[in-house]
RNA sequence: GCCCAGGUAGCUCAGUUGGUAGAGCAGCGGACUGAAAAUCCGCGUGUCGGUGGUUCGAUCCCGCCCCUGGGCA
């Protein structure tokens, strides 16, 4: 049987971009980002983004390709995989898919639901909306137009209430039935080598806690103060990448430096349990 | 040395008019279909600082001791 692509998954600060570098420099092959966080051009540093050294040792892709004003999503990075994919092919290049971001490995190899792109003045209105109302009215209003969806769903799930609502209210059609029938994997689970890498949750947390006191030396402080000095909204996708908010906040005084460096290390090892399970 | 205030979950603290105690955070388990580094669900036994005493019964009242703040010498 046919390997048409490696994917490296492992929880944050295990040693995955690492582990698929020296991979694709045995095996002829591309290293593709299957990471939310590191499409961002902005995030370098606090997302542990393959530096220059690295790249020049193997072709990377999909990293740093986008705006932090932009909100990514898995749909876009499907896209961008699948150009991605032809290209290693057409070279005679192994894909290696490496990143920590569960859903995208998920919608790579089993498909996803075939949603239109929803218009961007729709998806405003119920972000807005679900400020404005409490999360019981919101699931209600959901309940109203599309019951199916929102029997399936927890009342106090705003963040996928929401994308219930804007792709009833945009296609017409509920979420429940689209997720019925997924476009075909762009990658058969079978024909791919799929490693793990599962540390030891002591050593992976000590990991953590020095990489983040390494992006700190290096400069993520600039780096935030940088993105800050952009003054995006900050419920964009990259503003909630590990470090920003509490490294944020220490910048504009509201914190101290260490208090915000323990912060943002709690995220990442919660972040880090999330993602093993 | 003396006087005050504290010592309860890993941390910050609440509480029990005396019937062996509970929140937030952390931690742990889990879910997950276009924001996923997101969003959501579930899980609380700990010599109630130590030791004597009063009491049917003490984490709670009393004595002594230890520790931590603050004040006075």
């Amino acid at each position: 049987m046919p390997v048409s692509a490696i994917l490296v998954a492992g929880p944050t600060a295990s040693g995955k971009s690492g582990a698929a570098l020296a991979l694709a420099e045995r095996l002829c092959g591309t290293v593709i980002n299957a990471d939310s966080m590191q499409v961002y051009r902005e995030l370098k540093l606090l997302t542990a983004r393959p530096g220059g050294g690295d790249v020049a040792r193997a072709p990377h892709r999909l990293y740093g390709t986008t705006s932090a004003a932009e909100t990514y999503s898995v749909g876009r990075w499907l896209d961008d995989v699948a150009g991605a994919l032809v290209e290693a092919r057409e070279e005679g290049r192994v894909p290696i898919l490496v990143g920590g971001t569960g859903l995208y490995f998920k919608a790579l190899t089993e498909g996803l639901a075939p949603v239109p792109e929803i218009p961007a003045e729709v998806r405003a209105h119920w972000r807005e909306q679900a400020d404005a109302l409490s999360r019981e009215a919101l699931h209600e209003a959901l309940a109203a137009r599309d019951p199916a969806t929102a029997a399936r769903l927890a009342p106090a799930d705003p963040q996928r209430i929401v994308r219930a609502l804007e792709v009833i209210d945009a296609t017409g059609v509920s979420l429940a039935e689209w997720q019925g029938g997924n476009a075909a994997p762009l990658v058969a689970r079978g024909e791919t080598l799929r490693l793990v890498i599962a540390p030891e949750r002591g050593p992976l947390y000590d990991a953590i806690d020095a990489r983040f006191d390494r992006m700190i030396e290096q400069g993520a402080l600039d780096e935030v103060r940088r993105l800050m000095s952009l003054k995006l909204d900050s419920g964009l996708p990259a503003m909630r990448a590990h470090g920003v908010r509490e490294l944020g906040a220490c910048l504009s005084g509201a914190t101290s430096l260490d208090e915000a460096i323990a912060k943002a290390k709690t995220e990442s090892r919660r972040y880090a349990k999330r993602q093993m399970t």
